[in-house]
DNA sequence: CTTTGGATCGTCT
DNA sequence: GACGATCCAAAGG
């Protein structure tokens, strides 16, 4: 089974069409680590209080503003990266956080990146933790994701997305917390934390 | 098992 | 000047 590009159209859509979309999908990295995306969460523009688009483009949140399949990478807690796929027919300020993945190549060299994990369900089970292990920070911001030759790409290994994801609230967010702007791969043992409704 | 508090700094108000 | 789209260790049941 191989790897191919994701298609930039399949993102060119609302943030909350492709979430659920981008589950089973893979992020793979140019030294072959690879982990599978199984929790995803969907950040609107203007009219998401919980995103940092809402107040429109800032020079963080540009790249929201750009062309779909771009990585948005931000600094969160002073201390943590979080990695997001901009999504958008157009520049609406879209994007969708990647929250958990299961690693699926290189665990050497993912257990190397991330030490702290005792068990090798715990290298990507948050998205902070998904950053450490990938080795996404700021040296690939703004990188194209579809670029078959690109340091990081989002790829697809023909795995389909589950025919019924699991859907919840977002987590984590203190402004328009009743969206149920969450996706997730139902049972997967590397989905963050415990699961709201 | 659950709860709590500390770490740490770029960004926006 | 305040506040996070978080993680972890320590402490308590």
């Amino acid at each position: 089974m191989s790897f191919v590009v994701v298609d930039r159209a399949l993102l060119a859509d609302h943030a909350t069409v492709v979430a659920p979309r981008l589950l089973n999908k893979i992020l793979l990295r140019d030294d072959g680590r690879a982990v599978r995306i199984v929790e995803v969460e969907a950040y609107g523009g203007a009219e998401d209080g919980a995103s940092h688009a809402r107040g429109g483009p800032t020079a963080r949140c540009a790249p929201m503003f750009g062309p779909p399949g771009h990585l948005y990478r931000y600094l969160i807690y002073g201390m943590h990266h979080c990695a997001n796929v901009v999504t958008g027919p157009d520049a609406k300020g879209q994007a969708v956080l990647i929250r958990a993945g299961e690693p699926v190549a290189r665990l050497d060299a993912l257990r190397v990146a991330r030490p702290r994990a005792r068990r090798d369900v715990e290298l990507a089970n948050g998205p902070a933790k998904l950053c450490e292990a990938m080795s996404i920070g700021p040296a690939l911001d703004g990188a194209d994701l579809c670029d078959p030759s690109g340091l990081l790409r989002l790829v697809d290994d023909g795995t389909a997305p589950p025919r019924r994801p699991g859907r919840s609230t977002r987590i984590g967010i203190t402004r328009d917390t009743a969206r149920r702007w969450r996706w997730y791969v139902p049972g997967d043992p590397c989905v963050s934390g415990r699961s709201p409704s």
